[in-house]
DNA sequence: CTGAAAGCGCTTACAG
DNA sequence: CTGAAAGCGCTTACAG
């Protein structure tokens, strides 16, 4: 005997012992297990009850193999651990396990690692059904691509028309913090933007663009010593805001594209003696679980729900490989809103 | 032809592919490319060569199904989106990716879903080569089972002998800040637990017995209404802070048993007027990203470089399946030490 | 509605 | 040191 089995070694049922036990073929336990037509109703329960009895449950490489699925979700996103990356993540694995679909986790960190992550040597490929792309770039031309050679994607962050998608209601948001902060009556409104952190990470593009957008549209100034990078973090925050408030004009509001660096930028403006929202007003992006501790004024999204919603898209894509339909690609916006408490 | 190859069309070069274009036989190449014995050395050059020219990579599933590795870690943790779980995974991921091996996440969040998950009918079983286990509990009679059917696992949290582990110097952690308390004059110490979460999760009892061990050595008052529970979250934090703020006789500090809860404790504190720590002296556990934001007193642990030595474990493990030895369990230590700030 | 057979892409004895 | 063959556990045409 091989050493094969040898290594996990629990004795493994595998398609031949159900259909053994059933009194049929591994072709029609196949068949059944996986709802497909010309199947006995009779037959199809008690292929069933015997699988169920013996706890089989078919390998997933070899179902690949042989042109099946894995019973994979893979699941790329830029960062890890943040609050926003983990708790996708989190979201995600929640809906997956009620279908019984296991998740492969993927870090793509830089631009070099999104390439080759789509390029298709990457193991995603072979070794999932369908991909979640959290927060990745992607141009609608990759899409168009991938989705030609039979890729199943769900994008979440950005939107192709290529595949279906999950997107913030942003420009809203931010247009309506811009908004907010005009009407308080701030003239100079600074923001921290993430963009530090990568090119190939999309979320605060329109976030930014749109918030800038009112602000234009109110001739208000929007020259570039007003927009500093905090790069997603505390100290980043932190750091962005000194440098705002360092300017000879500083500015009395500003706007941080995430509530982590928001934090951050509370914590210095308070270090050097500030008021806030008195001297300086903030508004964040995210309605982090330590937001209501910092009283932080800032744009809530449903974090768990956008993770919820993908899985879901995802396995609709899954499903549509069986029946060989193309689905048509779903397109949800996902909403937000301000949370006014108490540093705008 | 089937309709296997159209759902992830990119053309999917085969073992087959590289042995034909390097002149040699798939076994060969299948040798030459995993590193066995009895290849001579130009072939192997050659082979590598040609493999890395085609961007070769081989299929996990059917190399697990000829008995060979998947290149795929597990890894089961109970909560994915907490500060320390998702630190943890990141931690891991990070040093995967590196040997080129994927990782496939579990959350393993009650006592049902631990059992089934061990039990084999589990998934990971037949797609992974090792398994990583965060902070979920097992007993040394199962550790023992699992590693006579030939499992490859690396506990985090919790340590068995079968196994390698990497555990927290908690003990001694927990103990610094009980004397640090006691020197510091109080007579009256409250614990905030995580207990509420599950009966799964390891960590926070040997936390709470040494530190209590300390109080009792130091004859202070143990009694039951002075441990709450906070259930590892913000809000279960406060209201466990309240809890011992109502005690006829409150406590004049409070050990938090991870620095989330310290931090909901350290607010409800303060939102009833209370001065930390004129009043109650409070000390977490984790050294959290905010900690010195809150100026929280805690105790820090050296989280990313757990999990960086948790997947090198699992990577060992995983090479050692190859040359048939089994390994040395091997137990790591991970340091913690008492960061005073101004919240104790 | 059901079964026998081929084949997916690998690895491992077995010969040479 | 190398190759031909068997077989891992599935699914899918192809017959019936």
């Amino acid at each position: 005997m091989s050493q094969h089995g040898a290594q996990h070694g629990a004795k493994i049922v595998t398609i031949e012992d159900v259909a053994i036990a059933a009194g049929v073929s591994v072709a029609t336990v196949s068949r059944a297990l996986r709802d497909l037509p010309n199947v006995a109703p009779s037959t199809r329960d008690r292929v069933r009850e015997t699988a169920a009895a013996l706890d089989y449950v078919a390998d997933p490489g070899a179902s690949r193999l042989a042109g099946g699925l894995t019973g994979t979700v893979a699941v790329a996103v830029p960062v890890l651990d943040s609050w926003y990356g983990a708790r996708v993540v989190a979201g995600i694995e929640a809906i997956l396990k009620e279908s019984n679909v296991d998740l492969l986790l993927y870090a793509i960190t830089n631009e070099v690692e999104r390439q080759a992550f789509l390029a298709g040597n990457g193991a995603w490929w072979r070794r999932s059904d369908a991909l979640i792309m959290v927060d990745l770039r992607i141009s609608d031309l990759e899409a168009e691509r991938l989705a030609a050679a039979g890729a199943r994607i769900v994008t979440l962050g950005s939107r192709t028309p290529s595949f279906s998608s999950i997107t913030l209601a942003e420009t809203e948001a931010a247009a309506a913090a811009a908004r907010y902060l005009i009407d308080a009556g701030h003239e100079r409104i600074g923001m921290i933007t993430g963009v530090q952190l990568a090119v190939h990470f999309r979320p605060s593009l329109p976030r930014r663009d749109s918030f800038r957008d009112v602000l234009v549209a109110a001739g208000l100034d929007v020259s570039v010593e007003l927009e500093t990078a905090g790069g997603f973090s505390i100290d980043g925050g932190g750091e962005a805001m000194a440098q705002l408030l360092d300017l000879p004009e500083p500015p009395t509001a500003v706007f941080a594209m995430s509530d982590v660096m928001a934090i951050g930028a509370l914590h210095l403006a308070r270090q050097r003696g500030l008021d806030v929202p008195g001297d300086v007003a903030l508004v964040g992006f995210d309605d982090h679980e330590t937001a209501p501790i910092f009283g932080l004024t800032t744009i809530h999204q449903e974090v768990d729900l956008i993770g919820a919603q993908a899985a879901r898209l995802a396995l609709r894509a899954m499903a549509a490989r069986n029946s060989n339909d193309r689905v048509e690609p779903e397109h949800i916006v996902s909403p937000t809103h301000l949370v006014v408490r108490n540093t705008a």
